[in-house]
DNA sequence: CGATTTTTTTACGGTTTTTTTAGGTAGGGC
DNA sequence: GCCCTACCTAAAAAAACCGTAAAAAAATCG
């Protein structure tokens, strides 16, 4: 799996907001450019080819409504309005001409981050699937949504309980899921007792992540109660 | 392409805040339905496939962010949260949860319809509008807005009932798509419990796009669970 | 209507998954 | 140490599931 960095282009006349913006989108990883003028802007977006757009409606040059409508006559690139303007009329005018999102000055920056990475996954939907656990240590990953695991990333098949009992501990990860629950969520409400079925996956389980019972990286056992999924650096993408 | 109207569900507690959103949406020409509780809402998401979720976080039988991640489990149906709550934390979570979007309430109903346009001429645009799939390997192409599938560039001659299926599983592409899912979405709710139609079409498939079971390069069967359309080389360790 | 295509039914061999069965380890209390 | 409980795993047996062919029925189309 490739681990580009995503290249966010600021178009903003305003150097105090743009230094704002970019301190923070590289804080997070990302790749910055900037512009300060509309034109720039629309230069930069050919040249670069960004993989979003952080676009202030107020440029010195050009109305950025304008530099909007020039953008979308080439690219498709996701773009997020950030404008001091909050009329709705505004806000429906941009959106309508293709605008992913608007959101207005003052805002929150976890906000505009959440929203940034949100258009991104988005962008990549090309198969990986979001909502993606990853489990630094070995190298584990589960797609949620693609209802899919790799480790090391190698696909790893699971059979249907399999995968049923580790995305029921994916989803608690790093608390203890009690046995009864697992039984009950996987098996149904009338098998809670059966706990020899569960030793049976969790076994089958280690043995397909490569995890050691006496000495466990990722599945660990809570004796009498249930089963926990280790989890250190904890990640949602 | 039936050019159909989309159908939006609105999952709210308050009556009178799904009668603002119901009248304003059937105005503006969208189909609506409505639930009340969060696993309503989960429901109809599942049997009606809506092309757009606006949800409110406040339910009164599980938390809004539960039926999210419930339904970004088998769905990736776009999601606007509607909501009061307006901290920032509440926001982040949704967004990197796999909303869409997060509109506090009070809104402006034009700015809520402009985003809703928005998601919607994405999604097609995404989707079908320019269309094109490509599976690298094996040089299968499949142009969802024409209906037409080629391989290696040559025309690929499939009948309703196969074109309906990859078309189901181009469109969630490197997911697991489930049995029961292919089958509403090809056969109709009344024949989701026969299998053997899907097995049979799924093998007429693989034959006419060079496909082998025992080695998947575009067809993969995950056993008990449904069908996945590959867009990456597969390894198994 | 008659020819052709598509869908559904029927059948069966092979594979995968789950469950059963069984043998073994580890640790606490007495 | 011995008994007990809880856990781990291998392997056989049983059940569920899958792929494909071919024939019958239904739908489509000129």
């Amino acid at each position: 799996m490739t681990t580009e960095r995503s290249r966010i282009l600021i178009v903003d006349d305003e150097p105090q907001i743009r230094r704002f913006l970019r301190i923070s989108l590289l804080s997070q990883g990302f790749d910055v450019s900037e512009a300060g003028s509309g034109r720039e802007g629309l230069e930069l977006a050919d040249t670069q080819r960004p993989d979003l757009v952080l676009l202030d409606l107020g440029l010195p040059d050009m109305d950025g409504q304008r530099v909007l409508d020039e953008l979308r006559r080439t690219s498709q690139v996701p773009v997020i309005v950030v404008s001091v303007r909050e009329q709705e009329a505004e806000k429906v005018r941009a959106l309508d001409s293709g605008a992913n999102d608007y959101v207005t000055k003052p805002f929150g920056i976890q906000e505009l981050l959440a929203r940034i990475r949100g258009l991104l996954r988005r962008q990549n939907v090309a198969g990986s699937g979001f909502s993606t656990l990853r489990l630094g240590r070995a190298g584990l990953e589960i797609h949620l949504a693609a209802r899919r695991v790799t480790l090391e990333g190698n696909a790893v098949h699971l059979t249907p309980k399999e995968y049923a009992v580790l995305d029921q501990l994916a989803r608690h990860a790093g608390r203890v899921v009690s046995q009864t629950q697992l039984l009950r969520h996987v098996w149904g409400p009338t098998h809670t007792h059966d706990t020899h079925y569960l030793r049976i996956v969790i076994s089958k389980l280690r043995h397909k992540l490569g995890d050691d019972p006496h000495a466990p990286r990722l599945l660990q056992t809570e004796a009498g109660i249930g089963y926990r999924l280790l989890v250190e650096p904890l990640e949602e993408s």
